[in-house]
DNA sequence: AATGCTATGTTAGAGGCGTTCACATTGGAG
DNA sequence: CTCCAATGTGAACGCCTCTAACATAGCATT
């Protein structure tokens, strides 16, 4: 990315960009700053015009995965009117994500030095789901909704870390994040 | 750690015992293979006649973390002879474990470039308590141990991440470890 | 006990990274 | 048109990982 002007003009989304593009290479390991700003074309030292520093950067990437995230939970539950195929979906997009973009879920939810962007809107998408399976029957109504939905995104969330790590690490979880999903909430509610 | 002898006489351990106490201190950004070995009262290069470089000293520190692991849960579950006390106990020694030891909990399960350890036999002990719960039908036999296992360890190793995250990151997960671990399988089980 | 091999430690340095600071350029508001 | 604030540069600091050449000492064999 060799530039003529002496101002890039979208540098703050450039290295964004640059920055997501590393991480989908699976380049965790050798993602840096200079790397990000070599790749925009421009010096080490002018992301600092736009970011406080590397967590700000990634955090901004984050922020973009979470929407990226709740984009494809709405997108995989929208058009089900079938309460269990609609619960099983989101399931399945939520461990296809993971698997679709490693680097970019563990930069999602790995800690944060300061604050961090959440998944509130993802969550959301899951809790009317959860709504609506109880109002069915499918699931136990017992526990209140948000506890019941924080226990299925624990699961989901777990499910998607684990099947994430080297092939003789991970406990047999070599099938598709969606039949993985899909045979672990059979699991605990019978669906 | 100001030494006499030329020779140290058992750096290995001490460096990853150096590792882990740092890790301890929660310093996780500021870890760094300088910082063990200065702790160990050696050059930064004395690391290397023992380790091939960073990654395999933490894979070392991982897998004693693992042995801990392994040894917390034996302990959960050993003087336990009521089944659903025994899965409870073993739930909450997991996510408890997490708690006490967030940096090493991290460590042990972040993606490694080459092999890293496992935790097989901490697997072991949740996949017994898993066939004495089928067994006296408080949790369903339908699928089989190790899928009905891989899905309790799945959603408790996802409770441990979620949990770990700053405050309002956390979604809603304020309460102690054990009690996190017992109202999610509650949820999931109706225990 | 003396010798020498090898394990273990040291010093020096190359190359990379994050970050800062003084300076250069330029788009746009007045 | 002028000048300011925003944006980019170059150079430098300190820290990091890792390597290479060299120093010391534990130990096995004689």
């Amino acid at each position: 990315m060799t530039r003529t002007t002496y101002h890039h003009g979208a540098l703050r989304q450039a290295l964004i960009d640059g920055a997501r593009e590393i991480l989908a290479e699976g380049g965790h390991e050798q993602f840096s700053l200079n790397e990000v700003a070599r790749r925009a074309g421009v010096s080490t030292a002018a992301p600092y015009r736009h970011f406080s520093g590397k967590d700000e950067l990634l955090a901004a990437v984050a922020e973009q995965g979470y929407a990226t995230l709740h984009a494809s939970l709405e997108r995989a539950s929208a058009d089900t009117a079938d309460v269990r195929e609609r619960l099983l979906r989101l399931a399945g997009a939520y461990v296809r994500f993971a698997h679709d973009h490693p680097d970019l879920f563990v930069t999602m939810f790995r800690s944060w030095p300061g604050a961090a962007p959440v998944g509130h809107d993802s969550f959301e998408v899951l809790l009317q789901a959860v709504v609506d399976a109880q109002a069915t029957a499918l699931i136990p109504a017992k526990p209140s909704p948000e506890l019941m939905a924080r226990s299925i995104w624990a699961t989901l969330h777990g499910l998607a870390v684990l099947s994430l790590r080297q092939p003789h690490q991970r406990f047999g979880m070599d099938e598709p994040p969606e039949d993985l999903a899909t045979s672990t909430l059979s699991a605990m509610f019978g669906l």
